[in-house]
DNA sequence: TGACTCTATGTCGGAAACAACATATCTTGT
DNA sequence: ACAAGATATGTTGTTTCCGACATAGAGTCA
């Protein structure tokens, strides 16, 4: 579980002992975060098949290196979003896209 | 004009701004809007099949019944983690995400 | 070893997305 | 036609994500 979701529970008062409610939501919190790995992994795969360094690509993304480096990792502060832009910026298909999510 | 203002604007088809910058809304970001768009009227499809409604489904999702209509709407400020989110949280599976690439 | 290139990690100010609210408009049943 | 419920739209204050920068670590070659 992330931190930000983490925080924003705890800040509303989440009930540790609901069972049913915590046995769902780290179900989709899972799904969620290796959604994004998934995405992680493909971006880096695509970059070093371009002969990319993070460099060039953040430079072409109109982005930073560091930026790069965690959109790779998965960092928790990278969203889904910059990174299905990224893919597309790479050239990679919706069908290529979708086959990442299988 | 503001920049939301803007953003609203050209989502709905308005061109704001020169030739040049409709020029560069490349390919990649016209594939952007419509992963997004695709992913908004599966939102729709699978809550009205669940029967829920907006309010419903929103408080799910510690969310607003008008953040649910935007999503639905392919507003420009919902962005595709929210979108991803709420489509698990409504329990699609990766490979359901996977086919509403397609 | 030391210079050089590439990648990883931490931090910060500002931009974008968020939930929540108010209110308007559309829908549906009577 | 009218009311009630559902959905759409606009705005506001807060939180999260962003690019940028600094710097550390890892790998390579002379």
């Amino acid at each position: 579980m992330n931190r930000a979701k983490k925080r924003r529970l705890e800040s509303k008062g989440w009930k540790v002992g609901d069972t049913r409610e915590f046995l769902n939501l780290s179900a989709e919190e899972a799904a969620y975060v290796e959604l994004k790995l998934a995405l992680s992994k493909n971006l880096q795969e695509l970059r070093r098949q371009k002969k990319l360094t993070q460099e060039e690509l953040a430079r072409r993304l109109k982005s930073s290196q560091s930026r790069v480096a965690k959109m790779e990792a998965g960092d928790p502060s990278v969203s889904i979003d910059l990174l299905v832009r990224s893919l597309l910026a790479l050239g990679a298909s919706r069908k290529r896209l979708a086959e990442m999510l299988l």
